[in-house]
DNA sequence: TCAAGCCGGTTCATTATTTGAACCATTGGT
DNA sequence: ACCAATGGTTCAAATAATGAACCGGCTTGA
């Protein structure tokens, strides 16, 4: 690993419920060396890629990638035309919908949209992180990844994040030929309780899968209706999703059914 | 210059104007080595803080600022708190209100806000680069910089934006104590022609300049009574706001004038 | 009150990584 | 068919990263 990739590799370190790291800290996650710690943040301080807060000299992310982010949405403004496609989305079915991009082996999300239909939605935020093996979106997302990639992810503990989470790896890997099947995964609570989200992959221009998009209900309001509605129209939508980005579904992706209720019938 | 400075530094190429570049460009403009910056692109790739798109291999800024910036934002909401004085200061004074942060020896637009009041506005973008010397802001900031900083940015050659442009560094140096003094800074048509803008400098928690809040109207539209509604309502803004990021003006800088009509008679 | 233990930060001889000229293989224009 | 670009790769030589030990300061608790 070059010495860009560590420095760059820290920057990981900082999460939602981890906002800002001391020097020391940071030294023992990393297993690097205090004095290299200190030496690249520096490097990542005099960029604003991070800075220190007054007191403890604790470190958080700085300023420059507000700056960074806006020139890439500029560039490519995949976050615009996600939103576009998951207003339309959570307004169509009614539900909570959201898009999450592949970052090392977890996803992270993009973006999301409320339906304000009901007293009741499936909360979401930004930068949020799902795990692979525990959500709806990750099991998108490995159905259509290399099984190298399958096997990392699989073989390093799973937590269990509900009572209702699937933490055996075999379980999981056999869930994945009916996803590849109909192309779209299912997960009832495995990430929070209650939650009952459908999801999809979205692929880029080499036909990599990079994400999934998904619609998250509450369990207490899924019906055969919504699940119809649901799968039909998440399978558009992220059909649109992949394309309006550039990207193209691999030749062994199953086409949205338009007349062929069969595919539905199994992932029912 | 550490070799992740170096990477990071790479970066700085990719602008609003130049989205997208390639390998051996890269490779001129920074000065360093073919194999050099193609280790290092590597590296940011691996990140995604960079990626390759199709054709011409060229490289562009990644997904993965989408989400640090998201995490920026959750741990210190600038932006949002920038968004909410900057609207009521456009409100306020009918005229496009803007924020921009230093970085290096430019600064780049953060926020703006549009009052939908008159036909024409003065526009702005996000992620705008605005020159030190020829802008409002870019006053305000030197006038509140180290001189060693004023120095460095002063000796460049100052490129002439329009017929209006002060490039001329010792009319620059010139004008400091006055914007020291009265803690504001105007330009009149230097950046953009026919555009008349005040910029008062916002400070951190080291009392340190970090960039600028900049009130910007059409020359046309500026009449002693606009001039005075934003120059009282910019200096208590500008205020507020380094207030609400946590930061303090420097002792030496003046209070907004309540009572003493001194100060404005000067700047006007 | 004092000492132990933590913190962020620094030093400098040792070590491992980065560097860059020369080299491919491709592509596009003349 | 050629030339001049492009992105990418190689490997000895040069340079930069590393980390144990060290500061001084702060907090803790005996």
């Amino acid at each position: 690993m070059g010495t860009a990739s560590k420095a760059l590799s820290l920057l990981n370190y900082f999460s939602r419920s981890t906002p800002q790291i001391g020097l020391s800290d940071i030294a023992r996650l990393s297993g690097m060396n205090k004095a290299t710690v200190h030496r690249l943040m520096s490097e990542l301080a005099s960029h604003g890629f991070v800075e220190q807060v007054g007191a403890g000299r604790e470190y958080r992310l700085g300023p420059a990638f507000l700056r960074l982010a806006a020139l890439r949405e500029k560039a490519v403004p995949m976050r615009e035309l996600v939103m576009a496609e998951l207003k339309t989305l959570s307004e169509v079915t009614g539900e909570t919908a959201h898009m999450s991009l592949l970052n090392g082996d977890v996803l992270s999300n993009l973006a999301y949209s409320y339906a304000h239909l009901h007293g009741t939605m499936v909360m979401m935020e930004d930068a949020e992180v799902l795990e692979l093996h525990s959500t709806g979106s990750g099991l998108a997302v490995l159905a259509f990844s290399p099984t190298s990639f399958v096997d990392t992810v699989l073989n390093k503990p799973l937590v269990a994040r509900t009572s209702e989470t699937i933490t055996d790896p075999k379980a999981i890997r056999a869930q994945l030929p009916q996803i590849r099947r109909v192309g779209m995964a299912q997960s009832i609570g495995g990430f929070e309780q209650d939650v009952h989200s459908h999801a999809a992959p979205i692929f880029d221009a080499t036909s990599h899968c990079i994400g999934a998009m998904a619609v998250a209900a509450p369990v207490s309001r899924m019906t055969d209706t919504l699940r119809t509605t649901i799968q039909t129209e998440l399978a558009h939508a992220a059909r649109r999703t992949t394309r309006v980005l550039g990207g193209f579904p691999p030749d062994t992706f199953p086409l949205p059914d338009l007349a062929a209720p069969a595919a539905e019938s199994e992932l029912t």
